[in-house]
DNA sequence: TTTGGTGTGGTCTGGA
DNA sequence: TCCAGACCACACC
């Protein structure tokens, strides 16, 4: 076959064996988007470090010798060679063991490891696909130019090459044929199978209709619509595969009823069946040469925190990140109208919507995590399910090569353990606030703190009390860094930053809402993301660079920036009111001020340390706890645009009932914009009247907790716990991480006893909800105030809610009812 | 096996 | 019956 000479966006990366070799395959797509798969030999290896007292060559050659007696590996060995790396910025001698294939790595290792000659093995699970991504500084979503031979292809590609060269190329990511796909379930059975992609391709599949129309094409069982599935997608043959929850749940369960007809679910490139590769307790479905992104998943590991979502929910989500929310139909309506074989339209809408959801939040969230790949290096569907120690710990892996730094083996479990059970060490600093309501504060704050206080301090294990010249001493204890020669995480940590500096100062030289602007947003946000984390990987008990010290120490120069900007304020003059870990507020500032102020904070640090200007505030508040002392991580702030800003207080937290949320909220805002307390009691007694009268709607009472272990682990019977307990009554499956929302109802004994699922409440307890969550809630910020639980009842209901209120506090959580 | 510490607050529970 | 303390969750940064 002829040669070629080709370029293409890289999309997903696995190995392959033969019974000589091993070979990495890239499969991605070129700009005309015609489907690329290269196929290049590429060997495994590991090193291994012998014992210290072994002259390198003595060394070397002892182990050959041993290697020679190992008749079983005698093929697998391919070659050893003695190598010089960096152990943790020491140069040291390793010998680099080359082999046939991946499985050999381990099954060597585990051989080798109990040699009385060898000290230690690294870099063994390193997995070869990614081991060739890093060797060749190839990044997923990035591009490649490949030289090579033409090969005939079986693999659902255009184009097949055999590479001889492979370098890299840069531009943005091309851009793909994405397909979401969703799935309806009655009992046990896939009723219906909706596909969307973004070719205008929109189809969904059903069975057991009589018939069917343009958009829903009707099989005439269950196997057959698997069947229609797996060769649609195979016809579609998309680059990537967006599912919502797919690991769990669509993937899941297609497999299982797969199973039940021995069906092969074999939507791979090359025909293999779908992978369901563990991760922890979780299992994520794999195809080959395709990308199966699971947006859920990436959700929840990564962007979730940052969302105000109750719970993870498609619909949730979408109408958090779209605007948009799926269509209401409760699936005891989808199985009754499937029991009757009608109502075709309506569920086929439903399926298809919640394809086109999926199909839309990945258009919004893909472009993320393809700068997470790019930068990281690793592929689509594996970053796309790494939580923020894994994204940092491969970013970290990519780079000790190209630095000459050996990689550091993972803790085993007992050291996980041994780790997990050292002290807590002191973190940031929170300077207690002022109460009450404050004008015009002021809001500043370092701009990434932590990061750069490691670049500053060149933190890192390897610099750790070395004495060899100057040292940066850590305030307040013994320790201290070294500064004769770089570290291996300051270094990438400094790289992380300096791009995102460079990318924010071109984002202001381009139009907003350009895709160019939210290009470079996604950019900036990636770094941003493994800036931050670096920090805490170091305290990591599942670290491979762990070490505590150095996170210890850069909480310390922390807590010593912070209290040092503070001091300088008080001692000039300006009024600090509140600030925690890297912020500080400031009273009656105005912009001049403000001005002034950053400018002599900005003086005094060192260069790579910044305090930002994050706004200036029309007014705030901050309010007390109930043990009387001013509270810290709470307080609202009132912008000059009227919109409040509000943190801490139950408002913001999803283990209260959006009633008591609402209400404080119109609380905050009457006593903050309209000035006008007696505005904010009305608001409250007209919220505890709607209550009364029961004309709240029951969503508005739903309370949600998180569970957090098996649920016979649990000590006490919490609310969440006896509600979750329910569910499991009635045949629902609840897991670790389950969010459970529950409503308390009306009867005797205690709120857990009362806690009831919210899908089978069939009332609320009034008193409950007045007396436990709206009340409380909006009495926080009235009681600084000056007011007391008395003066929010009416004067006509005054003297029953005072007895009432009494009586609450007598029996304590046990309300009281005549 | 799913980054860290700091801080607030609700409900349960068992001993006085 | 009352209370303190344990337990638990979730916010902030």
């Amino acid at each position: 076959m002829s040669d070629i000479n080709i370029r293409f966006c890289v999309i997903d990366a696995d190995h392959i064996v033969d019974e000589n070799n091993a070979y990495v395959r890239l499969w991605g797509i070129d700009k005309n988007g015609r489907k690329v798969l290269c196929v290049d030999r590429y060997d495994p290896y590991f090193y291994v470090q012998l014992k210290d007292e072994l002259d390198s060559n003595v060394g070397i050659k002892l182990f050959r010798e041993q290697l020679a007696r190992l008749k079983e590996f005698g093929g697998g060995i391919k070659n050893i060679e003695l190598v010089k790396k960096k152990l943790l910025g020491v140069e040291k001698n390793f010998i680099k063991i080359i082999v046939r294939q991946p499985s050999d790595v381990q099954r060597l290792r585990d051989i080798i490891k109990n040699w009385e000659i060898v000290n230690e093995e690294y870099e063994y699970d390193i997995p070869l696909y990614r081991r060739y991504l890093i060797d060749k500084g190839i990044v997923p979503m990035g591009w490649v130019e490949v030289r090579g031979k033409a090969k005939p292809c079986t693999e659902h590609c255009d184009i097949k090459v055999e590479a001889r060269d492979v370098i890299i190329f840069k531009d943005a990511p091309a851009q793909s044929h994405i397909l979401a796909f969703d799935i309806e379930m009655c009992g046990n059975d896939i009723i219906m199978i909706s596909m969307v992609d973004n070719k205008n391709f929109k189809k969904a599949l059903a069975w057991g209709w009589q018939k069917g129309n343009k958009r829903v094409e009707i099989l005439s069982n269950e196997k057959e619509l698997l069947e229609r599935f797996i060769s649609l997608i195979k016809e579609r043959n998309p680059d990537i595969i967006v599912t919502y929850n797919g690991d769990r749940f669509d993937f899941a369960k297609i497999r299982e009823r797969c199973d039940v007809y021995k069906l092969a679910l074999n939507l791979g490139r090359d025909d293999s069946v779908v992978v369901f590769t563990k991760r922890g307790r979780i299992r994520s479905a794999k195809i080959k040469g395709i990308a199966h992104v699971d947006i859920y998943d990436f959700i929840e590991q990564i962007l979730g925190p940052s969302l105000s979502s109750e719970i993870l929910t498609l619909d949730m989500v979408a109408n958090e990140l779209l605007g948009v929310g799926k269509k209401q139909l409760e699936w005891q309506d989808i199985e009754s109208l499937w029991r009757k074989r009608e109502g075709l339209d309506k569920i086929a809408d439903y399926c298809l919507f919640d394809s086109e959801l999926t199909l839309r939040l990945a258009d919004y969230i893909l472009p993320q995590i393809y700068e997470l790949c790019r930068i990281v290096g690793q592929p689509l569907f594996d970053i796309s399910r790494m939580p923020y120690s894994q994204l940092v710990e491969w970013l970290l892996i990519r780079n000790a090569y190209r630095k000459g730094e050996m990689v550091l083996n993972r803790p085993k479990f007992d050291e996980i353990r041994r780790r997990r059970e050292a002290e807590p060490y002191t973190g940031g600093y929170v300077y207690s606030p002022k109460e009450g309501i404050h004008e015009d504060i002021a809001l500043f704050d370092f701009q990434s703190l932590y990061p750069s206080i490691i670049i500053t301090y060149n933190i890192s294990p390897e610099t750790l009390d070395k004495k060899n010249g100057e040292e940066h001493k850590v305030p307040g204890n013994d320790h201290f860094f070294t500064t004769k020669f770089k570290g291996f995480i300051p270094s990438i940590v400094e790289e992380l930053i300096r791009k995102r500096i460079a990318i924010k100062r071109k984002m202001k030289k381009v139009k907003k809402n350009s895709i160019e602007h939210r290009m470079l947003y996604n950019r900036q946000y990636a770094l941003k993301i493994l800036a931050n984390s670096s920090y805490g990987y170091y305290a990591f008990p599942g670290a491979r660079w762990y070490s505590r010290v150095c996170a210890k120490s850069i909480a310390a120069w922390g807590r010593k920036y912070i209290q040092d900007v503070i001091d300088f304020a008080t001692r000039n003059g300006y009024e600090v009111v509140y600030g925690d870990t890297d912020s500080l507020f400031i009273k009656d500032c105005d912009k001049k001020r403000a001005k002034n102020f950053l400018e002599a904070v900005n003086k005094m640090l060192p260069e790579t340390m910044e305090l930002d200007l994050q706004g200036i505030y029309k007014s705030g508040i901050f309010v007390l706890t109930k043990t009387g002392t001013v509270a810290k991580k709470r307080y609202a702030l009132l912008d000059y645009d009227g919109k409040i800003v509000i943190r801490g207080f139950e408002k913001v937290r999803r283990d209260w009932a959006n009633i008591a949320k609402e209400t404080q909220e119109k609380v905050l805002l009457a006593v903050l914009k309209d000035r006008n307390e007696k505005k904010a009691l009305d608001i409250v007694r007209a919220t505890i009247e709607r209550i009364r009268s029961g004309k709240v709607d029951m969503k508005d009472l739903v309370i949600y907790t998180q569970i957090t272990k098996p649920l016979n682990e649990y000590d006490q019977n919490a609310p969440h716990v006896a509600a979750a307990k329910k569910y499991v009554g009635r045949g629902k499956v609840i897991t670790e991480g389950s969010v459970i929302g529950y409503i308390i109802t009306k009867g005797d004994g205690s709120i857990s006893d009362r806690a009831v699922p919210y899908e089978y409440a069939k009332d609320y307890d009034p008193e409950y909800y007045i007396n436990n969550q709206v009340v409380p809630a909006a009495l926080r910020v009235l009681q600084g105030l000056g007011y007391k639980e008395e003066d929010i009842f009416s004067a006509t209901e005054k003297t029953q809610s005072s007895l009432e209120s009494f009586f609450r506090k007598s029996f304590k959580n046990r309300i009281f009812r005549r």
